[in-house]
DNA sequence: CTGAAAGCGCTAACAT
DNA sequence: ATGTTAGCGCTTTCAG
């Protein structure tokens, strides 16, 4: 492999020369540029990047932390973060943590080894937890999807507990009363701020949430449909099913449909996030829209700016929608 | 940062002998190794990952090359990709492709500027397009999902054809005999593969391929449900839809639906892939299984075999499965 | 078993 | 506008 001496001595200068023709091109006269060009070119010199890093103490690379890889919504928005990391000529390094811990602490460690300038977290757990020196150990940290609290690092996210209080009012202006609950896993933060806004709903209505009208379990299909089934079981005359993920209410929608419930006429369901395929049930899904993909972009871009020093934390909070579509009737 | 030099200096030794602490701990005697792991301790050292990769030459990560990251089917063989890599201890460089010739150039590139020191490719493009040098350019490279050609790299994938055909064949014995095919993207291998198993289970019924019963596009939700309205449009008296991907299929559903007609009393429909979603479609979906985790892990271990310089070229094409759900009737 | 020293390929001062 | 020089943090001969 030819390397930037080779370059140089072909093109008759210096390595220095070299590598101003290529990261400052117009400082270099056109006529040197022109020959470095044709020598670059006639012994396809190809820059190692493991040089350039080492020697810039920049790697261009940020790790993405992703609780699961299988899981669309996370998958939106590593989508939306590749768009504009490729944009800005960053590399992606991704990690499935599945919500370990300790998975997610080595990540973090890759920042201290030099292997990646930043990690963006879209599961729950906040900096604090996943370093020693807690919040403030300088790790350029963006925290994406979950909101944690007032973290001094840049997070977007959207306001979970108003979004589920806004769809769980619309299943009580249709005149549901005895809504039962599809949880998601019960220890993270957002399963406990979209039942906060579940039992906000509810207050309104001077309805006091029962745990017995609940169910947790992973955010899945089959999660879903597990608990859809037990539930059921447990309190049949539930008239609708709050879910807190499109994964959950599509389950629990074919648990009810083996039940010979229909839906919506027998009951009513109601999704979270507006997967793709939730426009595509049947019947279609009644579901909170998240902005996913656009949670990735900014994420990124967050992580961007950081990374350039340009401005400082940042903090957004993204609107969601109510996305009626055909899985709720009115009683 | 301390560095190594600092972890020496207080364990009162050479770097050398820091260095060889961590990479041949039985090269030094225990009294030295603890002092030197005490003095890291305490300093908190953690080894330059890019100063390690420049030095050794192996960056000890790997690109995958994705299509589109927002396909259920390819996240799930990232997902198998990831599990062995992790294990292995590589790192994973993602690239959403877009499909793109040029992205995947540039994807290949990154071995040779040092930045990976493989690459996997889950799109269809063989090596040969992607480098100027074609296949022996000496990027270690390996070929998942679809196969393409005796290609003189590692290859893991199905045999497409012949599951397309075990596919159409059932719907031929269910008595099915104007089949209309939603197809994916025309000029991608697997399209064309597929189409071939279709017309050669037709065949066997001396049955001939029309070109007015198919549509091409996108292997999406939507490209499915528009897909299925232009061909049911033009040719209403199909009784069963071949779809070459789940995603298709629960597309074109939808559009059934719309229409009025029941699945699979009005119309049969068949799907590829068995993504999670198909087993929870109303009506589930039949559809045949590739074993995609798997694809991955397998992709995965084919890579690190090539790069620890272990046994040689292989290919592997692993078994589908007809998965009989309730999509499809007999006529 | 341990240390000294060289050098991986590149870039950024600094000098011309 | 270009060249000279030093050095990023680590590993690896080679000596001792």
């Amino acid at each position: 492999m030819a390397q930037i001496r080779d370059v140089a001595r072909m093109a008759g200068v210096s390595p220095a020369t070299v590598s101003r023709a290529y990261t400052q091109p117009d400082k270099v006269s056109p006529d040197t540029l022109a020959r470095v060009r044709e020598a670059a070119e006639n012994l396809n010199y190809k820059p190692n990047s493991m040089a350039k890093a080492f020697r810039g103490k920049s790697t261009d690379s940020v790790l993405i932390l992703v609780p699961e890889l299988s899981n669309v919504l996370f998958t939106r928005v590593l989508s939306g973060i590749e768009r504009v990391a490729t944009e800005n000529n960053y590399y992606l390094l991704v990690s499935d943590t599945h919500d370990d811990v300790e998975i997610e602490r080595s990540g973090v460690e890759l920042v201290e080894t030099n292997r990646a300038d930043g990690v963006i977290q879209l599961g729950g757990r906040p900096l604090e937890v996943l370093h020693k020196r807690g919040d403030d150990c300088g790790i350029p940290f963006v925290h994406a999807i979950e909101p944690v609290g007032h973290r001094p690092y840049p997070t977007v996210s959207v306001d979970n507990e108003a979004a589920a209080e806004s769809m769980a009012s619309y299943l009580l202006a249709l005149g549901h009363r005895r809504i039962g609950v599809l949880a998601g896993i019960p220890d993270r933060d957002v399963t406990r701020t979209r039942l906060n806004g579940f039992r906000r709903a509810l207050a309104a209505y001077d309805l006091e949430y029962s745990p017995n009208d609940a169910e947790f379990n992973a955010f899945s299909l089959s999660g879903g449909a597990e608990a859809a089934l037990r539930l059921l079981t447990r309190t049949p005359d539930l008239t609708a099913l709050f879910c807190m993920s499109d994964e959950i209410a599509i389950g629990a929608m074919r648990t009810c449909l083996d039940r010979g419930m229909r839906v919506p006429d027998d009951i009513s369901i109601t999704g979270f996030d507006n997967i793709a395929f939730s426009r595509f049930s049947a019947p279609p899904l009644t579901t909170v829209m998240q902005p996913a993909e656009r949670m990735g972009e900014i994420a990124m871009t967050l992580m961007v700016n950081r990374l350039k020093g340009r401005p400082g934390q940042e903090r957004q909070i993204l609107p969601t929608e109510l996305v009626i579509r055909g899985s709720c009737r009115r009683i």
